[in-house]
Parts: structure tokens; C-alpha cells; sequence
DNA sequence: CAAATATACTAAACACTGTTCAGTAAAAAA
DNA sequence: TTTTTTACTGAACAGTGTTTAGTATATTTG
């Protein structure tokens, strides 16, 4: 019977009816701006409802987070054609902080904002790790380690590398997105050049 | 007449005992848990009060910020003593990860949380710049400077290196205090020693 | 087909939040 | 002593996330 099945498309349907309405409400007005009360009432539902499609909001915002996880990595696998790894990892890097900037409500999601992760170690236990970063993260480590075996960078450990690379590039972007260079008095165009040429000297600093 | 005096002496005290139930609650409970009113109730006046001594609470945060800045200062302080200022950069990037290890909370509020900066920009224009923000980033651009004069670093852009070494080491600390190292499926006391090493690392690379 | 059950949904409440404002009591000045 | 200023608050406004009891509707069962 396909009643059933039915029904669950409709669940389905639902589910990405609130997702659609709570991603276009954050995109406009971030994250603590949508309220479940303000993402029910743009679907003409009550409030209550979206509680029967998620745990709470950060399982409604784990969601989101994970869609900016598949444009992320989208936008990465263009990498992939790239045979030089030390090039290909700059340009990782360079997509990243584009990415961060084109899209920081995403990425203030992604890697700074505490609710999806809150929501992850519920979900804990259950076998379940974070699928999205550890994604992205193989994807890095694995460019480090052909940088490593090709002898491309002077550090040897992959991990360290991997993790000195990601906290580099993502120290560059959130200081920007949570308003922190400020302090350096430049406009924001001239900020985000300086993004850039960080990474190219840091790039440079890792060739052997 | 003294009136006016002790007028101000009860304004300020006033203010401090605020700003000192504030911290203790925000550093046991963290941001959002630490409301106006639960500040009022703790120093036992009405939450209108707090409002005729901070314009809001971004404000109140502001000043706590201010005391974490103050804290982190006087930990880098003891730095000015290492002539090889290539030394003393390593030893700035050991404390600052330091602090921010041993205390997540005030490193949340002074590098990542909105709030501070939202009450910054409202008092700009009067002059007014991140005064707390610009003496720390300016002992690491002097450290930096240093470095170059002395062709000790490869950069030769201070702004540029200054610049990253500040990204790489908040990027790493950022990282852990906003929970994304579980990617990495380590025990914390480990991610805690690769961040050192993440840093050793990167000083290492940064020499000429 | 009628009765029983399961599903989808909501109104209303609970317990909070930041913030404002009219009103009050006490202190200082006139 | 009267007036003015200061310090403070009760109560309200307009929100927040979340839970629960109750209600229609749809589906299944006898």
C-alpha cells in the first residue's frame, strides 16, 4: 500500500518546507533574529508544529548547517582536477575564505555558532560524528599528506599540518566575520585582500 | 563640597558591584545564561537599575570584555623581558593560547562574541577606537616588526605577518572553545598539546 | 458501513528574555 | 521649609524556546 509512503513524502515534503523558511529567514536576518515563532508563521503553521519535525532549534539548525556543508563542499571538488598538491591546498584555502566570505551567516553556522554542535553530541552515541566536518577535514588532511609524501611542505606530521592549515584559514575569516579587525582600522575591502595575501604567505611558509 | 564627590565614588562603586556579579555569573554560567535580571536579583536590586549605569547589555559586556583584555595583558607583560623577539613572538602565541584554555569564556567574549563590538560601534565616532584590541594587536605588531628588522622571519609585510600570526593562533584556540575539534575524535587533553605544537610548528616555519 | 484508533495539528500556557517608563521616596539645594 | 534633583522600582511591552492538553481529520479494524 502506498499510503504509507505517501505519508512519508508528506513528512518529508514538510521537513524541507520548514528548512526552506528557517534557511531564507537566517540568510536575511542571522541566526538569533529567526525565531520559531517567526519560521511558523511564514509557513502558516503554529509554532508547536515545528517541534513535531525537530527535537528542538539547534536540530532545526543542524539542518542549515549541513546545507552549507554541501555548498562548501561542492565548491571544493572543483579542486580535485588539480595534480599539484601544495596548489591544490592553496586553492582549498582560497575557496574557503571566499566561501566564508561570500557566505558568512553559513560559516558563522558552520564554525563559530554553538547550536548545531549542541545538537550533534545528543545525536552522539549512536555512532554518529559530525559527517560534514570530518568531510571537509579528509579533505584537507589527504592534500596535506600528499604534500607530505611528495616532501611539497616541511612539516611531516599530517595532523598538525592539517589542523595548523584549517585554524589558519579559519582564524583569518571568523576575525573578520565577528568583527575583530577593527582594531587595524582598514576598509573592509582592503581587509579582505590582506585575507589573501595571508594565505599565499603562509602557502609560502610551508614549501620546503 | 565633597557631596559631589561621594557622589560619584557611590556611582562608580555602584557600577563595579554590577560589573563584579556580572563576571562571576558569566564565568560560571557563560553569556546567554547571564540575564539583566539575574544579575538584579544577585545584587539585589530592581533589572531597571542596571539600566542607569550601562545603556544595555551589550555595554555591560563591554566592560567585562574590558577586564578580560586586562587580565591577558598582564600575562603578556611578562614577555618584554625576552631580547630575541622571535623568543618572545612564541612566548605571546604560548600565552595567548594559554589564556585562552584556562579561561574559554572571557576568550569568547573578547574574540567572538558579538556583543562587545556591537557596543564599540555605537560609541565610535566620538573618537573612540577598540583600545583593548589595539594594545594587544600592537605588542605582537612591535614583536613582529622586530622580527623583520632583525631578518629573523620571512615576511617582510608586518601587517601581513602580524596578520596571520594572529588568525593561525585565535583559529586554533576558536576552534576548540567553539567545539569543531571533534572532527578529529581526540581526547581534549590531546588537541590541547597539538595546539602547542600547531604553534611551534608555524614559528618554526615563519623563521628564515 | 460504523466504531476505534492513529495521525497531524494547534491554542494556550510556562518560564523565561531585554528594555522602557511612569511613579515614588529620599537627599540636596534653594 | 519648599523646591528640585537624584536614585530607584513596579509593572508593563514585546518578544523568546518549549510543552501539553485537546481537537479535528484520516486511516484501520471489527
Amino acid at each position: 500500500m502506498g499510503i504509507v509512503e505517501r505519508k512519508e513524502r508528506d513528512k518529508q515534503e514538510m521537513r524541507d518546507k520548514i528548512v526552506e523558511a528557517a534557511t531564507r529567514m537566517f540568510l536575511e536576518d542571522g541566526y538569533e533574529k529567526t525565531s520559531i515563532r517567526n519560521i511558523a508563521e511564514k509557513i502558516e503553521y503554529s509554532p508547536a508544529t515545528i517541534y513535531l519535525y525537530f527535537k528542538d532549534k539547534d536540530e532545526l539548525f543542524y539542518a542549515i548547517h549541513g546545507i552549507g556543508f554541501e555548498m562548501l563542499l561542492k565548491e571544493m571538488e572543483t579542486v580535485a582536477g588539480i595534480k599539484n598538491p601544495i596548489k591544490r591546498l592553496r586553492e582549498i584555502g582560497v575557496i574557503y575564505i571566499n566561501f566564508a566570505l561570500k557566505n558568512p551567516e553559513y560559516y558563522d553556522l558552520m564554525f563559530i555558532i554553538r547550536a548545531p554542535m549542541n545538537s550533534l553530541k545528543e545525536k552522539m552515541g549512536d555512532d554518529q560524528c559530525w559527517k560534514y566536518g570530518e568531510t571537509t577535514f579528509t579533505l584537507l588532511f589527504q592534500t596535506v599528506t600528499e604534500c607530505i609524501e611528495q616532501k611539497l611542505i616541511r612539516t611531516k606530521d599530517p595532523l598538525v599540518a592539517s589542523m595548523y592549515t584549517w585554524a589558519s584559514v579559519h582564524g583569518l575569516v571568523s576575525l573578520q566575520i565577528r568583527d575583530r579587525y577593527q582594531v587595524m582600522e582598514l576598509p573592509e575591502d582592503e581587509i579582505k585582500k590582506l585575507l589573501i595575501r595571508s594565505l599565499d604567505e603562509l602557502i609560502d611558509l610551508m614549501k620546503t
